[in-house]
DNA sequence: CAATCCGATTGCATTTTGCAATCAGTTGCA
DNA sequence: TGCAACTGATTGCAAAATGCAATCGGATTG
């Protein structure tokens, strides 16, 4: 996973900031399953990611300007990671690819709800999702009124279900050993 | 490059089909350069493929549908490879990612003409250019007006010179050594 | 009939990945 | 106080993927 550039080209770039297996899925738990923390990335991806490699792309990632670490005050140890700006405007690319895999790839719909939303909601729904990213992670300001449903809460609720389900699936394979 | 299933989620899934260094660049390359034959895409990559990697590539891609092979009628030995309806409409993805990667990275002007050609287009323009493509390579009939400007002749004007420029050094460095 | 072009394939060194075990420091609980 | 559980990682090692150069047999061209 070296930094090298190949070319010039848009495509080829973004290719090398995301063009592996586990980068993009890391993004994807910290911008729709809102992961913060190293645990909540090893236990709760579906994909079942390695420590070594989840450890290694983190700091990748973070060389790469797409994530920020900073000390979690509720514990020493602990590591909260934050999106940035360049991380959030990727929500865009992320509805295409949903939109695209839900046609032509053999999606589990359980799992596809959250792609189906981003296809519906459109570009104004991506938007709304990622001033509250912003709010979240930046802490910028939130523009969405008090009371008002967040597009985080609707992508979430049945997601959980699946992930955790996944999760205890682990820890009783784990147990058995 | 096995085809295994992590999970049934649409953004993992699409990341098994490209979540490579090379699948997506051959993409482009058919997409937007317009290339057809195997000695096209191996010389005429600005990221300088190898040809073991392209053999295995494009057979990968034919697998999993994105590619179909067929005999060029001009030369025994040549084939020609067409683009699939499922790779037809990558160009969405293609264009969120080349203008992130725009904002983002470090784009050289001379290849992001592409990028910001379909950036300003917007939908309506890929619409056509996935028409095009549709006529020539699944033989759609063309719903271009004769004598209108094909978006295939605007997006590639500027980048051929880049590409045959660098296809030139390539060949004085073969002939050097 | 020789040079060149065609889509690949082979062999080999290097790099990346996946997996399990382990690390030292921190925290919660009895 | 003591100890298990949890924190973000790191290490060692085998397997797989990659990059590179050389090469293949057949087809075409001059």
């Amino acid at each position: 996973m070296n930094i090298d550039r190949r070319s010039g080209c848009p495509i080829n770039l973004s290719l090398e900031v995301f063009g592996d297996r586990w980068s993009l899925i890391i993004l994807r738990d910290m911008i729709f399953g809102g992961r913060r923390h190293f645990r909540e990335l090893l236990n709760f991806s579906l994909e079942g990611i390695a420590s070594n490699i989840l450890a290694d792309r983190l700091k990748r990632l973070m060389a790469l300007g797409l994530l920020t670490k900073a000390d979690d005050p509720s514990h020493k140890q602990k590591a909260i990671y934050s999106l940035t700006e360049m991380a959030i405007t990727l929500v865009p690319i992320m509805a295409q690819l949903g939109a695209w895999g839900r046609v032509w790839l053999p999606v589990t719909e359980e799992l596809s709800i959250r792609a189906e939303l981003l296809e519906k909601g459109g570009p104004p729904l991506w938007e709304q999702f990622m001033d509250e990213l912003r709010h979240e992670h930046l802490g910028a300001p939130s523009r969405t009124p008090p009371g008002t449903p967040t597009v985080r809460q609707q992508l979430r609720a049945a997601y959980e279900a699946v992930v955790e389900r996944k999760a205890e699936e682990l820890r009783l394979i784990k147990t058995e050993a």
